[in-house]
RNA sequence: GGAGCGUUGGUCAAGGGGUUAAGACGCCUCCCUUUCACGGAGGAAUCACGGGUUCGAUUCCCGUACGCUCUACCA
């Protein structure tokens, strides 16, 4: 049992928005790390130039601030390991797979894209390994001047592990257990690019081991290339380094099977992105979970559900709760749907237990400046009214936009069909009874209008829908004396008399 | 094709040799509400299949099926 201080990272490539996945992989790192008091670091994995997409890493600290998964150390948050980015760290690579090849473990190949095409167009699953290796051109057929002159004349070359005999490599995953492979069965990766770039493959080995991280996390997609991983923990910086793995489940797609992707939110109609992003290629712009009307708590709660929980009947968890919980041990080993139905109920369950500060803050946002001559304790007073009816931020838009303006709308549908003379009268009289009122609260509201039907003759449940549609546009809301109880007096009579114009 | 991983209700899931197999979402019924929600009370699952082991398996073992992931000089 090492006393190490516990240090995990979140290894992103920038190439466009960082999805539910990716959260979920970044909540699980962080959680486990709080729990433990250890680091949090992020490391941008850009050794691939062809894929870089400009604004991504912006995006993804982002997103990260949003959730506030802040990382400990990281190219924006700096740290005593930079630089965090491996494009930047390009010329510290070459020197271990240079000990690689001067050790037997790893070989150049000069085999061209072509070559390789043509080779796997040939040969049905062609795999570059040890039963093929030697039909091909690299150092292991070639003699050592030959390969000291291809070198000499600058020959484009990759750097491949070499792939041991019928070796079992085990993995001892911390969700999964015992994994093992046998080496035979698995391909020469390539470890060098021919531009002198490092493949995923070793820069996560040098990169976990310079940074000292003591545990990894990533997604069970990664499961079949770790024998690779562990054999170069082995030849470059002893197994008894090497940080424990933990292979995440995947989240799946709700309908059928298979890895949630950015296109099953279009199709489905859902967020899959923490935030919008917008892919500066085409211009296209992916909804995210925050635009759409999440609250971040909300958020990371569903995702933290999505392959673990307490063991307890808690599902509300705040991320102080989750980071007290969390234990690697209760995460599912099986991937898990994704339900957007679930996903609003967290919400929902959210907005009503947020604290009055911060929803004000987020209703505010939402309004703009239409609120600016409500004062707070008015707007507390029609969050608390509203809010168990709102699922995503964005309802409140329709469930109080009413209080801070006159409807937009009204659904004089609803209203025409049981529209007579002997209302209209009977709403003229109220807009008269209400300008004579002395006390303007909801009891004493209903106690007149309540009079006035009985004078009328007319029952207060056929008035009642009237009344509402013309204070708030539709059959919603509420209960109405109270909506004209906080409207005041002038606006109550004004919507009234509008309505009635409408009708007539 | 190969390798690895996985499989408790429509979904998230608890549980784990003997249980009426929790709870939540969604769905349906009812109550509350002279609107819409919230809320409350109910309803619907034998744990993929086949063999073992065992007095007894959904739970342990072995197979099979199915699914997924990977199989790039992408991560």
């Amino acid at each position: 049992m090492n006393s190490k201080k516990v240090r995990v990272r979140f290894a992103p490539s920038p190439t466009g928005g960082l999805h539910l996945g990716g959260v979920r992989t970044v909540l699980f790192n962080y959680l486990f790390a709080k729990h433990n008091g250890g680091d949090f670091i992020v490391r941008i994995e850009d050794t691939d130039q062809t894929r870089f997409v400009e604004g991504a890493e912006e995006y993804i600290f982002k997103c990260l601030e949003w959730c506030g998964l802040q990382p400990d150390e990281s190219p924006l948050h700096g740290g005593p390991f930079a630089p965090y980015r491996q494009s930047e760290r390009k010329a510290i690579y070459r020197q271990y797979a240079d000990q690689l090849i001067s050790a037997g473990q790893a070989y150049y190949a000069f085999d061209t894209a072509e070559e390789l095409d043509e080779k796997r167009k040939a040969i049905n699953n062609f795999q570059y390994s040890q039963h093929t290796r030697n039909e091909m051109k690299n150092s292991l057929v070639l003699d050592e001047a030959a390969t000291q002159q291809l070198l000499n004349e600058g020959a484009a070359y990759v750097i491949r592990i070499k792939m041991p005999q019928e070796t079992e490599v085990h993995l001892n995953d911390m969700i999964r257990g015992d994994v093992s492979f046998n080496t035979s069965l698995v391909d020469d990766k390539v470890l060098l690019k021919a531009d002198g770039m490092p493949t995923y493959h070793l820069a996560v080995v040098v990169d976990d081991f310079l940074m000292q991280i003591t545990h990894a996390f990533r997604g069970e997609e990664w499961l079949p290339s770790a024998p690779v991983h562990v054999l170069l923990w082995q030849y470059l910086f002893g197994i008894e380094n090497m940080p424990k793995w933990a292979h995440l489940p995947l989240i799946l797609k709700p309908d059928g099977n298979g890895k949630l992707s950015k296109r099953d939110g279009d199709r489905l109609g859902f967020p899959v992105f923490a935030m919008d992003w917008k892919d500066p290629k085409n211009e296209e712009v992916n909804t995210g979970f925050k635009e759409k009307g999440f609250l971040s708590e909300a958020f990371v709660n569903m995702l933290a559900m999505l392959g673990w929980n307490s063991g307890t009947e808690q599902e509300i968890f705040s991320l102080n709760e989750l980071i007290q919980q969390f234990s690697i041990e209760r995460v599912h080993k099986g991937g898990a749907k994704f339900d957007y139905e679930k996903a609003k109920w967290y919400n929902g369950e959210w907005i009503k237990k947020l604290d009055a500060d911060s929803l004000r803050m987020h209703i505010k946002n939402i309004f703009g400046t239409d609120l600016g001559k409500f004062d707070d304790a008015y707007i507390d007073h029609i969050i608390a009214l509203v809010k168990e009816r709102c699922i995503l931020l964005s309802d409140f838009k329709e469930q109080a936009g009413f209080f801070f303006q006159s409807p937009e709308t009204i659904d004089t549908a609803s209203l025409q069909s049981k529209w007579d003379e002997k209302k209209k009268i009977f709403f003229t009289e109220l807009i008269a009874q209400f300008n004579a009122q002395e006390n303007w609260n909801t009891a004493d509201l209903e106690q007149t209008f309540k009079a006035l039907a009985a004078i009328h003759e007319l029952k207060q449940g056929e008035l009642m829908l009237p009344f509402r549609i013309m204070l708030v546009g539709g059959k919603f809301g509420p209960t109405v004396f109270e909506i004209a109880a906080l409207i005041g007096k002038s606006e109550t009579a004004n919507r009234i008399k509008h309505v009635l114009n409408l009708l007539s």
